[in-house]
DNA sequence: CTGTTAGCGCTTTCAG
DNA sequence: CTGAAAGCGCTAACAG
């Protein structure tokens, strides 16, 4: 303790070994801590030269609050815990981008963890938010516990991109459906009859969305659908070229809709690796736009997701509802859209 | 406060107002907190069946240990901050990834911000993470200020990607001149003699390491290098596209060497949409092979970095130096590669 | 406007 | 092996 040393007129260059506490910052400008507090905080009433000196102290001494005596003391944070499935995914980092800047503006900080679409690992994230006292926390859920156990604390949690909490919560997703149903309608109206679905094989409403929409678009086409084209995978797709490619040689679609930007990346890499062109031998439409789609030859037609709008949109969600904790659950959709480019033409 | 209801026997599935403390479930179990904190934190001597008849309250009332509370009496917390610039871009990216693995099997929290680099905001985020008492950092550094702040005050920082801070810290790099050297020795021995350098503006190791690699390669190849056909883009560069274009109209260099991902993008564009082909026109060299290099056509010669690995040698080096604080500082250089593709031939 | 007092939830001596 | 007591740094009544 520095009761041992003089601590007046420290000049505050020393490798300090314990960090100045507010403590140390009042008995240098010689008031309580009470006034040090009010006056640093910016709450309570505290003489203009009270304050003078007290911030000309802290900032000489180089003073940085102790979030977790606060934390503690005032029971919350201004964490928002983030999780997302993957950190290396464009779309998540995007999506990760989105988040932070909104909530930077609302003085909130954001903390970024990935799952690895394992449930484990959510709940273990779930938890070092509880732990942490996070005011809120988004996440592109895995599971739904994890949502369940947040919420049961009392913490806000907003879902992003799918919607799988038992527990009434916030939640901002994309038209699944509509999107797909307008990739595939736009396929079938270009006269292809046998389309592949590639898409992951989860309770994820986001995949369920994508596959309602692919198969009521060939309803309404009045094109019956072989259910041997919808191949579905797991969300850590080690074989998933194979799977593509067996797909190719078992069931030679005209034409293929990958579900996400990972699937589509691997279904081009095996058309290009059969030596299939597009679109003369296979069309092939993808979800999520991402800048690869745009710059090969051709171009991926694609439906495209205002993904930073998606975390902006948590954010202003996750803030409104701290705001206002009681106010009813609400359910955020935004609009895809289809971008047509050259990987789609009818079939030869 | 709870001791006005009757705390025995109470079923752990009411929707808690009050979080569960360590008192909570030390009463439950019919021992002290003390106890209590030595079953549940696993140091310490503990009756083993106390320990059992604690440890089954604990997840009974689903207790989840006050962070704060820990951090605050220990005086340090199990996080680690992580600093990127732009957590969009798939280098940062994944640079995080292979951090968050090695932390993670260390048993440590990664704490990721994105500081778009800024020096405020990079610094605004080493105050963050002082704030939360933060085991150590691992920032890629924007100014060098922030890695000061933070060794000041006595928490470990590990620099990646580049080395800026004027305290003594640990760092590990990519060996920027030598990559630089062998993407430009390759265009030299080509026989291109006009190749033009696109690098980022600023203090940066690894920009300058990339320059001084390229202006190596023409010292030693006796190639001598027209000043003009250097370009300095600034950090956020809005306008690279036009510098680019006009880099190209007015000394037609024959060759472009882009020293990172996104001036190799910005490049990429500029040379289809002004109709030059590759590599007949033009040839191009990247710095940082990402996705899209591999799938265009023809696809883009590039010096690869062991990305992930970076990130995985910055988080070890960071648990070597908690391990032992006293250790000299040090640095890991790791080597990139040269990858050969299309996007590079002889002059026409 | 300011100081005193108390306590957030946890860990850690120190006695038993 | 266990409990009592103290205190980490901060904030929030509550008197002055």
């Amino acid at each position: 303790m520095n009761a041992t040393q003089h601590p007046e007129e420290e000049e505050g260059r020393a490798p300090l070994a314990q960090p100045v506490t507010l403590t140390d910052i009042a008995r240098a400008a010689g008031t309580s801590a009470s006034t040090a507090s009010r006056a640093l905080s910016g709450r309570g009433y505290v003489s203009a030269e009270a304050r003078a000196r007290l911030v000309a102290a802290a900032d000489r001494l180089g003073y940085v609050p102790n979030a977790s005596a606060r934390t503690l003391k005032q029971r919350t944070s201004r964490v928002v815990g983030v999780v997302v499935s993957d950190i290396g995914n464009q779309f998540y980092a995007r999506l990760a981008a989105g988040i932070e800047q909104t909530l930077r503006e609302a003085d909130y900080q954001m903390m970024l963890l990935g799952d690895n679409s394992e449930s484990a690992e959510e709940i273990a994230g779930a938890r070092a938010f509880l732990a942490m006292r996070a005011r809120g926390v988004i996440m592109t859920p895995v599971s739904g516990d994890a949502a369940s156990l947040l919420v049961a604390q009392g913490v806000a949690v907003v879902e992003v991109d799918r919607q799988l909490a038992t527990s009434p919560c916030d939640a901002v997703v994309i038209d699944n459906e509509r999107g797909a149903y307008d990739a595939t309608a736009h396929l079938l109206a270009l006269g292809h009859s046998k389309v592949a679905l590639l898409v992951v094989d989860t309770e994820w409403t986001s995949d369920a969305g994508r596959e309602q929409g692919f198969r009521k678009a060939h309803a309404e086409a009045g094109v019956e659908l072989d259910e041997r084209l919808v191949a579905r995978f797991p969300v850590h797709a080690p074989h998933a070229k194979e799977r593509i490619e067996r797909l190719l040689r078992e069931d030679a679609p005209t034409a293929i809709f990958a579900s996400n930007n990972l699937l589509a990346e691997q279904a081009w890499h095996v058309l290009r690796r059969r030596g299939l062109r597009l679109p003369d031998d296979v069309s092939l439409v993808g979800f999520d736009d991402v800048p690869w789609m745009e710059m090969v030859d051709p171009a991926i037609t694609v439906v495209a997701q205002p993904t930073e709008e998606l975390g902006r949109s948590a954010a202003r969600l996750l803030l409104r509802r701290l705001d206002d904790p009681a106010s009813p659950p609400r359910l955020d959709c935004l609009q895809p859209s289809l971008v047509i480019r050259g990987s789609t033409a009818p079939p030869s």
